[in-house]
DNA sequence: TAATAATAGTTGCACATGCAACTATTATTA
DNA sequence: TAATAATAGTTGCATGTGCAACTATTATTA
C-alpha cells in the first residue's frame, strides 16, 4: 500500500477500550448505588473509602490520593458536608489548613458501601486469572510512565 | 488469620489503577491540544475524529458511537457549532433527525488534530509489544463482558 | 383515519471538573 | 522585624455528564 496514506488506527489502539471499559465501570458503580438507594455520586463514594482508610487528612492530602485537582475537591466536600457524611475541622496549628472527618452517619454510610466496592471488584475480576491481573497491570503501569516520562520532558 | 476481617484489597484491584492511567492520557491530550493553540477539549476532539471518519451522522448515531447520552451530546455539539467546527442540518425525510457536518474550519482544525492523536497513540504504546497490547485489549474486553452479562441479568 | 406509541432532539436540574484569580495564613529572606 | 513568597482552600467561569420531563415529528394500531 505504498503511495496511499495511513489512516491512524484509533479504533484498534488501547485508548478507546480503556475508556469505554472505565464507562461501564463507572455505570455499573452508579447502578448499584442507586440499587441500594445510597444517596451518593462515585466519586463520593471514592473520598469515602479514602477517610475511612484514614480519618481527618487534609484537603490537599484527599485531592493528591483522589487525583483531584482542589477546587473539584473544594466543592465535592461542600456537597459532602450538606449531606452530613463529613466535616470540615480547622487545624490549630495552621489555620490553613481543614482536616476532614467522617461523621457517624458518613461511617454507616460507608459500611452499606463497603459491599458495593466488594461486588464491584469481585466482578470486574471474575475470569480473570491472577496472572492476567498482573499483566493488565503492569501494562497499564508502563503506558503511565510513558506519559509521565513525556511531561518531565516538558 | 481466621476471625479477623479481610479488608477489600481495592488498592491493589484493577479498577484504580484503570482510573488513574485513563486520566493520564487525558491530562495528556489536553496539553496537547493546549500547545497547539488549538480550542477544542478531548470530548469535541472525539467528535471531530467520528465525523472525519463518517460526516452527517445523526446525532442519535455519534452519540452511540462516541458512548455518550443524547443529552450530552447535544450541548457537545451545541459548543462546537459556536466554535464553527460543524452545522446541523435538519434531515428533509424525517424532520426529527439533525445531520452533522463538519464545516471546512472543522476539516482544517482535524487536519491540525491528527498528529495529536497519532502521537498519543505512539507514546501510548511505546515499548509495549504487540502481545501486550492483545492480552490488555483481550482482559479489557473480558472486564467489560462481565459487568454486561450482569446487567443482563437485571 | 383517529388515537396512541415510539423516536429524535432539547432543556432544567444537580453534579463533577480544571484553570486562574482570589483570600487568609504561614514561612522565608533581606 | 518588615517585605515577600509559598501554601491551603474557595470562587467564578466554562465545560461535560446523566436523568427526567418536555416538544415535535413519525410510526403503529384499533
Amino acid at each position: 500500500m505504498k503511495f496511499e496514506e495511513r489512516n491512524i488506527d484509533f479504533e484498534n489502539s488501547i485508548g478507546p477500550w480503556l475508556g469505554k471499559t472505565v464507562k461501564v465501570v463507572d455505570y455499573y458503580l452508579q447502578e448499584s448505588l442507586k440499587g441500594k438507594n445510597l444517596d451518593l455520586t462515585k466519586e463520593q463514594m471514592i473520598v469515602l473509602k479514602r477517610l475511612h482508610d484514614k480519618n481527618g487528612q487534609s484537603q490537599n492530602e484527599l485531592a493528591f490520593i483522589t487525583l483531584r485537582n482542589k477546587s473539584s475537591l473544594t466543592r465535592l466536600l461542600s456537597n459532602m458536608e450538606k449531606k452530613q457524611y463529613i466535616i470540615r475541622k480547622k487545624s490549630k496549628n495552621d489555620k490553613r489548613i481543614n482536616h476532614v472527618h467522617l461523621t457517624g452517619f458518613g461511617i454507616e454510610t460507608f459500611k452499606r458501601v463497603k459491599p458495593i466496592l466488594k461486588n464491584m471488584i469481585s466482578t470486574m475480576e471474575q475470569n480473570i486469572s491472577v496472572s492476567e491481573k498482573d499483566q493488565i497491570i503492569s501494562i497499564l503501569k508502563k503506558i503511565q510512565y510513558n506519559f509521565d516520562s513525556k511531561f518531565e520532558s516538558i
